[in-house]
DNA sequence: CGCCCCATTGAGTGGTTTCAATCGCAGTGG
DNA sequence: CCACTGCGATTGAAACCACTCAATGGGGCG
């Protein structure tokens, strides 16, 4: 079942077994791509759109001088791009960070979705609208936190959206992004972000070695971040997309 | 004609007259509200979306500390919570900036729409994922900018998208903010924002003064922004949301 | 007139950046 | 087996941007 990992951890919001097999049944193909790759360019019109299987993807915008800013990662279950159905281009170019494995639908098969299954509409709806409030929380973290705090969210919110998959467990998870990686998605440097990392282990918060996470006291941890997982509308918080 | 300003300026994903009638039918109350009024609040369950036909409305959080940061700014034509529909509760506080007019839709009638017309429906969530490619735009505003970069960057975007629902010309609108919002929608502080407001006077770039916005020199004024409207989705801009 | 909100300006502080150098480690080729 | 190479992590020092604290000024309104 490629799409288990779909909306998985997102409570009311499963799928039921119609819509699970109508979603299985527009899949694509099924690609493996190696990390570092670019997926797509901001601009270019897209025909497809991709479900991450396996692996982690991030989307990203360049500054004028080609500094990355990094607007979103995606861990397996996610929809990289469905936004890209409604819209047709992108704003953002889509690469992968480590190895990765997509399934591809194709537009004209979600059009098809679109046309038959209102339930299923609103939930894809749905999952581009949780990657929007993530927008968001992003927002908040670089207007709002300091180093130590973006950082710190980063983490907590990764460890949340990898807990849903269950590629998380007791705040362990693996993660193979470089300190320089991370300070593009924060907003800080690269060689900023050592010095946070040493002071979130100094302080017993966190270790990031070797692409492994660890959370060592997440309490604490999302005090600092301020992180409140209501927005990723997980499990048990509330009736996000009831029918 | 309500909804007339709904992704005006949106090139190719106009509305055809048939579903611009249906979405017209589907208004319930038109309601008005006074300057800094609460509209919704962070966690509550909506039964009701709102379109805003006239004035600005924001979307915020809160830190932990109390203070705000603005993760969205909205004009008329906009549908301030639409992505509360798919989700039922929002993840952050709705208010008004200046005095308001909005129509509201009930769930129930948008829930009509989604069964009966796939292609309204398309529109819909189109429009919600531009408020994601805003959020995302302004990611890469708080992440890469410097404080001078973000406020350029915030008029700039603000004056395109009053262009499409025709309420900026020649760079010319109002906008009833003080200093300190927009220190909260571009993560700096009040007193700063002041001072880099004077440095874009003294430079020749724009004035904003007494809720008066002018931009003097648009061209520089977006190179010092990095402001690239493609993000936006405008008329012209390629096929966005073509059918 | 007095009050309050908002804009404005100054001085000092601090968090982050920049520039640079070093170190560790894995892969490669001799 | 070991030098060589390159990338990523780590650390130091100096510069800078934005913040905080504080005070003043201006304008609308009761």
């Amino acid at each position: 079942m490629l799409t288990a990992l779909f909306l998985r951890g997102r409570g009311r919001s499963a799928l039921d077994e119609d819509d699970r097999r109508a979603l299985e049944e527009a899949v694509g193909e099924v690609r493996t791509y190696a990390s570092r790759q670019l997926l797509a360019r901001a601009g270019a019109p897209l025909t497809a759109s991709t479900l991450l299987l396996d692996g982690f993807i991030c989307r990203y915008m360049d500054d004028r001088e080609g500094y990355r800013q990094i607007v979103a990662v995606h861990v397996p279950g996610d929809f990289v791009d469905l936004h890209g159905f409604p819209m047709k281009r992108l704003d953002h170019d889509v690469a992968t960070i480590g190895p990765v494995r997509v399934a591809e639908f194709s537009h004209e098969a979600l059009e098809k979705i679109v046309e038959d299954r209102p339930r299923l509409t609103r939930l894809m709806w749905f999952s581009t609208l949780i990657d929007a409030s993530m927008h968001r929380e992003w927002i908040f973290r670089l207007g709002r936190l300091g180093a130590e705090g973006r950082v710190a969210h980063f983490f907590c919110e990764l460890n949340a959206r990898l807990e849903m998959v269950g590629l998380a467990a007791n705040g362990r998870f693996e993660l193979p992004l470089t300190q320089a990686d991370l300070g593009e998605a924060c907003g800080i440097t690269g060689v900023h972000v050592n010095r946070v990392l040493r002071v979130l282990r100094e302080q017993g918060l966190m270790t990031f070695r070797q692409n492994a996470v660890e959370l060592h006291d997440r309490k604490r941890l999302a005090a600092l971040a301020e992180f409140e997982p209501a927005y990723l509308y997980g499990t048990g918080q509330d009736d996000a997309a009831a029918a």
